[in-house]
DNA sequence: AGACGTATGTGCGCTAGCGCGCAGACCGCG
DNA sequence: CGCGGTCTGCGCGCTAGCGCACATACGTCT
């Protein structure tokens, strides 16, 4: 592994919200591990044992409900965490997390994290704003699903990617985003095909390029930008 | 009031798998209150001040996009809790709490909850868990939204009113249960109807009857089983 | 070059739920 | 008893997304 590759704590939001001292110890806790895509962290309904800090990787937390197929309801990257089952004092997720971009995360075990959260005030703030932010951006996208046009959810789920990627390039298949979407990969195909009608993207063969990134905000419904506000809000500017 | 009506800590669940001390110590923090509805426990986005454990009452979440009408995200009755904000150590509600159904709640302010939570572990788990039944229904009702017919998640939603009512009859207007579910006054009549013509309810000018709550049950979508079984399996059993 | 797998695009009939507007049914109140 | 508000029921044309089946493009490996 190469220098360059090396996380650094500012690439994670909540590490990088954290006192310098109290940083320093839970990173020293932590383990540097890679993230190929389709890693499965964790198995929904399953114990886990530990947390992850994305820093550079993206992943998707689906669940499902026996007959229906996976249904996306969190993507996670350099500004949240994974594993907040494990925070909540549980230790089953109750969901699948998989991972949906290439990329570093800094892992926690359990022991060392419970002993954290005691330790640092700070810490558990972070952590316990971070899971408010998910149950705001659940509620969020339950009302996305249900009311709006699969075309502006897709531009959503686009800028949601390209934030984490932090890049205007990435990839994924219709086939994949329409499962993600909960929606035929034929619906996929047509709502792609105008957004790139309208130069907001270029999509080749699971390769996606932002062109617009303004248009495609317009061409989102505005739970793309309701997220973002709570997220503002509740993490506390 | 009558003694009757006093709530006694057995009716929250929540309340109730507190250890006998922590409890009593917990409980001289609350004040009784009367929810009557329609009473506004919370605005969106607005500071919080206090949490309720509901016995008897109730209450309803919902969020709003601005051009949005209101839509459920949440059903709170004895077997949880209101203002998770606050545990979660933000100071705004990211949802709106309406009254849906009256009777009799506990009420505790922010700074003795804060107090407690330090000093009980017992409390803090018992809430941290539940915030974690919160995020799993939250899920679940985002899927049941997206697929589900309308005459399976009214039945669902009708369970757990009768559920959190403890009684077979209850009263919500078509009106109502329209707005909760995100659809049409017209497509709530229709599956009303249509639940009411398989004997299943009695639904006259918003007094609702559930006549075979098995009948009910497989009229319903999986999620309404689903719902409770992350509850026990969360909760511990 | 050819063959195969993966990714994308198209056509067609179907249905749940939408928006709109209106009609009847029931209740309390003056 | 009649009036007005609330609650429920119905019809009609419309559309997004569904299921199914097929057609085309591109990459890679032999």
């Amino acid at each position: 592994m190469v220098l360059s590759t090396l996380p650094s704590a500012a690439d994670n939001r909540l590490l990088a919200a954290l006192p310098n001292s109290d940083r320093r110890r839970i990173m020293a806790n932590c383990e540097t591990v890679e993230l190929a895509v389709a890693d499965v962290l964790y198995v929904q309904w399953e114990p886990l044992d530990c947390v992850y800090f994305p820093t550079s990787g993206i992943v998707s937390l689906s669940i499902s409900t026996g007959d229906l197929a996976a249904f996306e309801v969190g993507l996670v990257g350099g500004e949240g965490m994974l594993g907040i089952a494990l925070v909540l004092d549980a230790d089953i997720s109750p969901e699948r997390a998989v991972v949906h971009g290439a990329g570093l995360a800094l892992r926690m075990d359990a022991a060392p994290l419970r002993n954290e959260l005691r330790r640092s005030e700070a810490l558990r703030s972070v952590v316990d704003r971070y899971v408010q932010i998910r149950l705001s951006q659940l509620a969020q996208s339950a009302i996305c699903a249900h009311f709006h046009l699969l075309e502006s959810r897709l531009a959503r789920r686009l800028l949601m990617t390209q934030d984490r990627a932090r890049a205007n390039t990435f990839n994924v298949t219709q086939e994949v985003l329409a499962s993600k979407l909960g929606v035929r990969r034929v619906g996929v195909t047509k709502a792609a095909s105008a957004l790139q009608r309208r130069r907001l993207i270029h999509y080749s063969r699971g390769d996606i390029t932002v062109l617009d990134r303004r248009g495609l905000m317009a061409a989102s419904c505005r739970c793309y930008k309701a997220d973002r506000e709570s997220y503002d809000r509740i993490s506390g500017r």
